[in-house]
RNA sequence: UGGGGAUUCGCCAAGUGGUAAGGCACCGGACUUUGACUCCGUUAUGCACAGGUUCAAAUCCUGUAUCCCCAG
């Protein structure tokens, strides 16, 4: 039987977790700490001293446990590597190595923060598992469905990275930090833990990657040879050569090594040719998006076109758009206006009003 | 080895006597729970080289080198 009031944090050793399971003791919630184990890397030996990591700092284990003994919550360490090599790490290898451009936190939280560790709540006796994320989830009356709402801190609003949370997942998870106004009103009060920590960073690159260096990560990591091929224009003239294609994503100018006398982006990346295809600005916008791997919280399916907001990346404003069901489970979105560098890999969010309707995976246009 | 033109930061390029624009690339920083985008900043004591004229030259003169074009 798992009891309603026991929840187990997720717990970074960074600001909003800490935070996050403050306000969970102080609604009365017996609270339980876990330090996710997810990514054993020689080259991370000092990346938490360089970074807060927000959800997925990797080694601050020791913050985690100094914080949960000042909050006075029992704290474990446990080893997700298993579930995060395979869901998350293995996946951002291979969606590189297929022309794509991964979204890994998404898939942390798909398959790692609220799945696997929700089933390890689960084992513990609790009903709920909670994080820092800044994000509103509770059941609404008028959908008569669990909802996910924008943070009140719009500027740190995270729904984005969560639209593939499912219902089953959704009555179990607490995020209190959803209410909160700001970042700065989090920092205050973890100010009383540990003020170095209030004061740490919100800079953030991907968890498992030192360096940003996420090229020689799949060089190390992966198991395809990145071969060198040619960038080419959109009329399929060849402009000069390319370190291979994972070096690149939709939308890119910087680090083409190549120059043309005015700015130019990566408009497609062409696996089968091993191509990088290259055009200038207005070339990189557009109206159509096409998404699989959907799923919707607002409502079960998408049946008909649906009038709504979506945005194509974590830091965008939602544009007005209309949605289209297809065949397969694949939705067309329809822009009001271009939306810049559309890039299969990424994640598609819709929104209404305040509420995250669902969101997909950006695919290229089927043929 | 006759004539003409060129040579300015890694690349493109402005500057025609008054004390080296700009773009791209690179580098650094900001922003950011992904990758990108964007923004800010740094970057040639020196204009192929050597002399000369001038208060003052990348800009004028002389010579040298390299490249291009036209003639043999």
């Amino acid at each position: 039987m798992l009891d309603k009031k026991k929840v187990v944090v997720g717990m970074s050793g960074g600001v909003d977790s800490t935070v996050a399971a403050y306000q969970l003791k102080k609604m009365g919630y017996d609270v339980i700490g876990i330090n996710m184990r997810l990514w054993q890397d020689e080259f991370l030996e000092d990346i938490h001293l360089m970074h807060d990591g927000g959800c997925c700092s990797l080694s601050s284990v020791e913050d985690a446990r100094r914080v949960c003994e000042q909050i006075g919550i029992p704290f474990y360490a446990l080893d997700f590597k298993g579930v995060f090599k395979e869901t998350v790490v293995d996946y951002f290898i291979e969606a590189y190595e297929k022309g794509t451009t991964p979204n890994p936190c998404i898939a942390c939280n798909k398959y790692v923060k609220f799945d696997a560790l929700l089933e390890k709540a689960h084992q513990l006796g609790a009903y709920y598992v909670a994080t820092g994320h800044y994000a509103k989830i509770y059941f609404d009356e008028g959908h008569s469905r669990y909802v996910i709402e924008k943070s009140n801190a719009i500027k740190k609003d995270q729904t984005y990275a969560l639209y593939n949370l499912t219902q089953d997942q959704l009555k179990h998870v607490l995020m209190p930090l959803g209410e909160f106004e700001s970042k700065e009103a989090v920092r205050e009060i973890a100010g009383q833990f540990d003020v170095a920590m209030s004061r740490k960073s919100d800079s953030q690159e991907i968890c498992f990657v030192p360096d940003q260096d996420y090229v020689g990560f799949i060089n190390r990591n992966g198991t395809k040879e990145i071969k060198p091929g040619a960038f080419v224009d959109t009329s399929g003239e060849v402009l000069g050569e390319h370190q291979g294609i994972i070096n690149y994503t939709v939308g890119q100018r910087k680090g083409l090594g190549i120059t043309f006398g005015k700015p130019m982006y990566v408009v497609d990346i062409d696996v089968d040719h091993n191509q990088v295809v290259l055009g200038d600005n207005q070339e990189v916008f557009s109206r159509e998006v096409y998404s699989t791997l959907n799923n919707f919280v607002l409502f079960d399916e998408l049946r008909e076109p649906f009038e709504c907001e979506a945005k194509i990346r974590y830091s965008a404003k939602p544009s007005k758009c209309t949605i289209y069901p297809l065949e397969n489970g694949w939705v067309k979105t329809v822009f009001d206006s271009p939306e810049r560098a559309i890039t299969p890999g990424q994640a598609i969010v819709f929104y209404k009003d305040n509420w995250l309707v669902g969101g997909g995976t950006i695919e290229r246009k089927p043929q």
